[in-house]
DNA sequence: TAAAAATACTCCATAGGTATTTTAT
DNA sequence: ATAAAATACCTATGGAGTATTTTTA
């Protein structure tokens, strides 16, 4: 028995279109395809599976036994396959826009980078950057500009959830007490990938993500 | 949205080896690919999507969560086309027939249903239903005519084996004691694939299970 | 005799390969 | 320094088309 299993959804989505259109050729119209190239792909199907599965010389065309039961399994495939596609799809779920403060230059590129797998995976996020001083950012994010930023070790974070970051033990994100951001040691993506998200802009730094 | 699924189930089995074996190089070698190829069409796969699946950053490869989403659907399709083609190929078709009494009009419906299901996954399964008087159908499955039948509830059913049905706490099933079918609580489809099977004929009420 | 299905070609899009570079550990 | 992933480029299988010939109802 040889291992492969080389049906594919396509194929059998042509024969799910051919039994319930009832004959070939209209089948080909529905699908945009030639009748050649159908009847075809049918006839590979059968020889694929090794067993007739149409019987031609019936009106609208019949199903032999196979036939039956592979159209059965076939639509049952084809709706997962449906199903799973669309909700995947549809999932730029994950939406929105983030306004992220940077206060030192040579922490740009760990944020750039970090951020662009987030973009990555995110396609529909938007992260900006903005790089102002260190010490401008906690009042930026009290007056709702940023909605968190980098700073190096600061003392006067009273009022701030903080975060370390594994960058030479260095850094740290500033957010809002009232933010629900919970994170347990070490940020990533997927922390900030449910954050409520702000009105942003664009300016050069966005770039460096989108690559 | 275009409506297309372009997804084949060659390709999902890629994803689904992929991801089991934790990198693509190891993947690429059990699938008999080239590396370059599986990782273009991973690559391809997530592009079809418009959504990354693999978190390529991490040791053994990782999944986001339309990843594993994907991973799990596409483990079910999988393992349907597997299923269906090596019925197929081995022509291991569940076939025969049933006999079946129904006692009651009003069960019918019920019967019908259950057994629709039954014959559209198993389409060489010929079920006949004969509507006879419930009191006759202990009768005709010791003759052998019946295989089973379904009764209101009675009394005098000692020598059958007898199976509650939910159908509102009032139904079962009669069939020989020899008969070995052993079912727990509730009837399903399944639990009748494999019962042995005798002859048949048409009746009016088969046309209700071939919708 | 129509209308559908099967054949006989032709074409080309893309799955797949080899070789190399880039990335990450 | 190594192993894996991505990229560039090439090849060729087979999906798809046009035109024609069977088939059957």
């Amino acid at each position: 028995m040889k291992g492969g299993n080389n049906v594919e959804l396509r194929v059998l989505m042509y024969f799910v279109t051919v039994v319930q259109e009832g004959n070939i050729s209209k089948a080909a119209n529905v699908l945009h395809l030639s009748q050649s190239t159908l009847s075809r792909q049918i006839q590979n199907l059968e020889e694929e599976l090794g067993s007739i599965l149409l019987e031609r010389d019936q009106k609208p065309i019949g199903l032999t036994d196979n036939g039956k039961f592979l159209y059965s399994r076939a639509q049952e495939m084809l709706q997962i396959a449906n199903n799973t596609t669309e909700i995947i799809k549809s999932n730029e779920l994950v939406t929105g826009e983030l306004e992220i403060g940077v206060g030192e230059d040579r922490m740009q590129e760990l944020v750039a980078e970090t951020f662009g797998t987030l973009v990555r995976r995110y396609p529909k996020i938007k992260v900006n950057l903005h790089n102002v001083a260190s010490d401008l950012i906690p009042r930026e994010i009290n007056r709702g500009i940023l909605d968190f930023g980098f700073v190096s070790n600061q003392t006067n974070l009273a009022d701030f959830h903080q975060l370390p970051i594994n960058y030479q033990d260095r850094w740290g994100i500033l957010m809002k007490k009232e933010n629900p951001l919970k994170v347990n040691g070490t940020i990533t993506p997927t922390d900030l990938a449910n954050q409520r998200i702000i009105l942003a802009r664009q300016n050069g730094l966005i770039r460096g993500f989108k690559e």
